[in-house]
DNA sequence: GCCGGGCTTGACCGATCGGTCGGTGAAAAC
DNA sequence: GTTTTCACCGACCGATCGGTCAAGCCCGGC
């Protein structure tokens, strides 16, 4: 039920939908995301549901469809989700935010999340595929923007724009394999700590201001 | 053919594997990895041997075998090839070393790769959920000794080593889901720029030696 | 009363799943 | 020359898959 209430308030073309559709919709997301699109059968998410398997029908034309609400259909709503959480500000607190709401993001509706990072992601559905791809790129062209954005501003060095994209989303799309709700920081803090450690560097040494970067932001590391 | 091979002389128990067997496993790994666990069947990987299913079950007892083979098996091999490839040196260098040998096993043993750290990570078999776990954990605890041996040689500064190996490995671990071995750099060449981007950071400034660290090693950066 | 229309169901379908079985043919062992 | 061994195959099994269908149930409007 929390699965329920979490997905409603947030993933906006969802939001007309009725509960029994939600229901089956988070339920599904949790099987997809724990034994793959394969391994749950349409018969495990009547039973997690706790009605018919007919019934599924009734409100999804094939299991395809449920995949689709569940992975693709809250994709697009991701790019939005973190758009929206981006602060006006220096653009290296903009990447810093861009990893926290991803990680939020992450955090609210996380079976969706899992379906849709790691279950199908070669989709035999060419046209599904694709469509998930011009999402995905829209997500990471962002992302990028706000990179070169930083590198403009001589907040960060001149690196390899798409190379450091990539090394920002994969600390937080692999945070689903050894993430423990019950455990340590909540995925925003853990964002934090990542965006901290790929910004500043693990090394040792102490940091001198160049003349031309702007004024100090928040965090700054001063050595040990 | 390239995949036999390479498995023959690189996965050490399975040297004296017969060609049919690494052929099946071979072409086992390709489909899991690209299809999952539930999406091959064991009509699809006779299919691709060009044999018949029956011969399968002449080399393995059941699917779950030729999966445990295909994945499990390789999970020891990967601590023995990575340690195997650690110089002696400066601790940071030593996870340079890390993180380019990992990328190389990933280049090498590809689908053995994908499909051991993809599919089946809620294993239903339990000990062999808990075989795995026990191999990865040797693994993982392998590089935040060398983080912990680096921070003790001032090298990098007193950061969480849990949270810092699992950066490192996020950055390793996702590469399949986006690597094209026909563009780029090899993984060799991106496991070295991640190591920069996260020992050195992406922040501009001027770093400054402290008095009290080792000689400058290789790969320092001066600003930009 | 009763009637129409969604929500819900159990019985059922053809296809495919993992796995088994008896048998073949050729080489190795005797 | 006979027997044993072994890689290999086609036919087949019960179970389960995704999906269909006709028929009930429930409830507000008449």
């Amino acid at each position: 039920m929390t699965e329920l209430s979490t997905m409603k308030d947030g993933v906006a073309n969802q939001a007309e939908a009725s509960d029994r559709v939600l229901q089956i919709l988070a339920e599904a997301g949790r099987l997809f995301a724990s034994k793959g699109f394969e391994g749950t059968s349409m018969r495990d998410i009547a039973l997690a549901c706790g009605i018919s398997k007919s019934l599924l029908y009734h409100h999804f034309s094939n299991k395809d469809e449920i995949y689709a609400r569940v992975a693709v259909g809250s994709t697009l709503e991701l790019y939005l989700f973190v758009r929206d959480r981006i602060p006006d500000g220096p653009p290296s607190q903009k990447i810093r935010a861009f990893m926290v709401a991803t990680a939020e993001y992450f955090r609210r509706y996380r079976w969706a999340w899992i379906a849709s990072t790691t279950a199908f992601w070669n989709d035999p559905d060419r046209h599904r595929h694709k469509e998930r791809l011009t999402r995905r790129d829209r997500f990471e062209n962002f992302l990028r923007g706000l990179i070169q954005e930083a590198i403009d501003a001589g907040e960060i060095r001149k690196v390899d724009v798409p190379m450091t994209g990539r090394l920002i989303l994969s600390s937080l799309n692999w945070m689903h394999r050894w993430y423990n709700p019950n455990k340590s920081a909540t995925p925003e803090q853990i964002a934090d700590i990542f965006f901290d450690m790929i910004f500043n560097g693990l090394r040792s040494g102490e940091l001198v201001e160049l003349p031309t970067a702007e004024p100090p932001k928040a965090g700054r590391r001063k050595s040990r």
